[in-house]
DNA sequence: TATTTACCTACTAAGTCAATAGGTAATTAA
DNA sequence: TTAATTACCTATTGACTTAGTAGGTAAATA
């Protein structure tokens, strides 16, 4: 359900809130710390900051850092950020298959409730507790 | 995440409890009432059997029924069985890959608490309110 | 100007999943 | 006893997703 896509992007994010540093971080000691390959990281680092949770720069001294305060990430954004929306409801997320027959469905109240519980969880989780 | 397995096999678990019968209902008027091929239910129903939430009967007059009352079931035990464990913590439960930094694992809290909240929410929620 | 770095596009190999297909074995009504 | 009905078994296919690789270009700066 989680995929390695979301759990580096993660660690990625708390790798980055523990340097504590104002200057931008080479992917390269990213990926050395966490034992991620940097090209596939890469593809991660990308979509973090294409969501504005990371800003990077170029050329010497370049790399990424975080785009606002520790405190203000939740895992939520984290992970939606790296995977796509978390638990989507598989009938009505599919473009192509949307459940015509949504209003009558005994089931879609659970998967609902699910997808409540999940976010909410997600979101209330912080970056910050996790780090240091 | 949870899969047209998971979702066939709690419709089939609802459709049962609403024909509320001592008999054993065909897989056929099953597969018939919820638009699903016979066939692939086939291989749904038979988890649930493996998992004694249903006993079937072979021969004329055949078919499967409830193994216990309906106010019994919750829908995290038929999602279980249809699917295997739902939100498995996949640095843990891929035996390949069985995470050897889980002590120290910064993410770890993260998928142990999503666990938890999701088996929490499955658990409480029974097959019975969704019937009827 | 040379180096460092982000950033872009394509590809591959492996795995998963929905769905199909063609059977055998068990049970029972007739 | 026979014929019909039904569960139950095994294999296969095609589509899709994912982890990971590879080879490049563009931007920034010491």
């Amino acid at each position: 359900m989680i995929s390695t896509k979301g759990r580096n992007a993660l660690k990625t994010m708390i790798d980055l809130a523990e340097q504590n540093s104002n200057d931008y971080i080479p992917l390269k000691d990213i990926a050395k710390r966490q034992g991620i390959s940097k090209k596939y990281l890469e593809a991660i680092v990308k979509k973090l900051v294409d969501n504005k949770l990371l800003v990077g720069t170029s050329g010497k001294n370049g790399g990424y850092k975080l785009s606002k305060p520790v405190s203000k990430y939740s895992i939520g954004e984290i992970l939606d950020a790296a995977e796509g929306p978390l638990f989507t409801l598989s009938c009505i997320s599919d473009e192509k298959s949307l459940c015509n027959k949504r209003n009558t469905c005994k089931t879609y109240p659970v998967w609902k409730g699910l997808n409540e519980v999940i976010h909410n969880y997600l979101y209330k989780k912080k970056l910050r507790e996790l780090v240091k």
